[in-house]
DNA sequence: CCGGCACCTATCCTTTCGTATAGCCCAACT
DNA sequence: AGTTGGGCTATACGAAAGGATAGGTGCCGG
């Protein structure tokens, strides 16, 4: 059984590299970054699953996923990470890979959840993926209208009032009322700092 | 040899565990976060050798390291990361780490920063302490002056020049003046835009 | 000594922001 | 029917921001 697994955090790949070869008996091929786990398949691919780090010189967020789903030919690869939250890993899972793994997870589950993939079966942890929504959408988000967030978008681009209403054919003015409103919801005093807080609530 | 390994994400835990037991003949004993740690070293302590990671519950950045210098009586505690860069690292030594591990490194490295560490010698990788600094300062903030630093800081906390103005002891015109600066210096069009990019380079 | 540089201040002016008040349109609700 | 509310517009005005120009300090190195 060939597994690809790529990660730049040197210490955890070996570790899970002399793990699952000791308590799996798998053969496990190493790589740092993308274009050592590209080079990799491409050499001795297709691997019976592929395991790659989300956040990885050269992965490229999800994109690297879909570079790697072409040229393990059809086999399994998976997505590991150890901060990625739910919707990372539904969109990876949407994109077609085999599973993914939060670095939270035990040992013996990663044993298990190899061996599933490696199948062919889809792999996630169970209780990850159903945890809470933990705000899923923002509260903020929840109480402004699509105007409001269109215009809040603008404020978080650093436009003026002049280039929201341009953009979105409105009133200049129509803007100001509507920056108002989102000051007196979000609780900021002005523009900047609606925009810092839209930001630092995740939103754009 | 006694060790204590403290880290929130179960699968480095595990394989870490499983890998100095096995290569290293250690005696691990785990935490997933820091109450837990705290608790082992009540009921167990002190351990030969106690390894924190940096991003884990109730760290509380380096206050954790503190408080588990104190309970381990004088034994050795060192601090792991993926993420943290040399500051961070320079910092937990300046307080009394025994050593500084990137996830980055390699496993045997690991091994022998344990076996060094256990004696009380202090570990870090040379390689990783003395990496050209990194947009240590962030390329951004090198071109600013002390005074626009301060501004620029203002500025993303939504304030209006004159409250900066107040904050610093200046004139209200003299914040102007800095501002269009800083505008000039980070290419933005307006105080917003020029907060949005600070904010997104990780200065405050 | 003097020029350069960073920092600060001043005055003047235009543009933009922020707020307030009032009215229009339209869809939804009772 | 009426009315209620969201979204949009209009006018107006004071406050803030932004830009330009001209100075003023203090400090450092040629």
């Amino acid at each position: 059984m060939k597994i690809l697994l790529a990660d730049d955090h040197e210490l955890v790949r070996d570790t899970i590299k002399a793990f699952l070869e000791r308590e799996g008996g798998f053969a496990l091929t190493v790589a740092d970054d993308f274009s050592a786990a590209r080079a990799a398949m491409e050499a001795d691919g297709p691997f019976d699953l592929v395991l790659l780090d989300y956040t990885m010189p050269g992965m490229d967020g999800l994109n690297g996923l879909d570079a790697a789903l072409e040229l393990n030919a059809g086999q399994p690869v998976a997505i590991m990470s150890g901060t990625a939250d739910k919707t990372v890993a539904q969109q990876a899972l949407d994109r077609g890979a085999g599973g993914f793994l939060p670095k939270t997870m035990a040992a013996k589950s990663l044993l298990n959840a190899v061996r599933f993939m490696a199948t062919g079966e889809k792999y996630a942890p169970l209780d990850f993926m159903t945890a809470p929504d933990v705000e899923e959408v923002h509260p903020l988000a929840a109480s402004m209208s699509e105007r409001e967030r269109q215009v809040l978008n603008g404020l978080c681009r650093g436009l003026s009032n002049k280039e929201i209403a341009r953009e979105l054919d409105l009133q200049e003015v129509t803007i100001k009322l509507h920056v108002k409103t989102l000051c007196r919801k979000l609780d900021a005093r002005n523009r900047t700092q609606a925009a810092m807080i839209a930001k630092d609530a995740g939103l754009f």
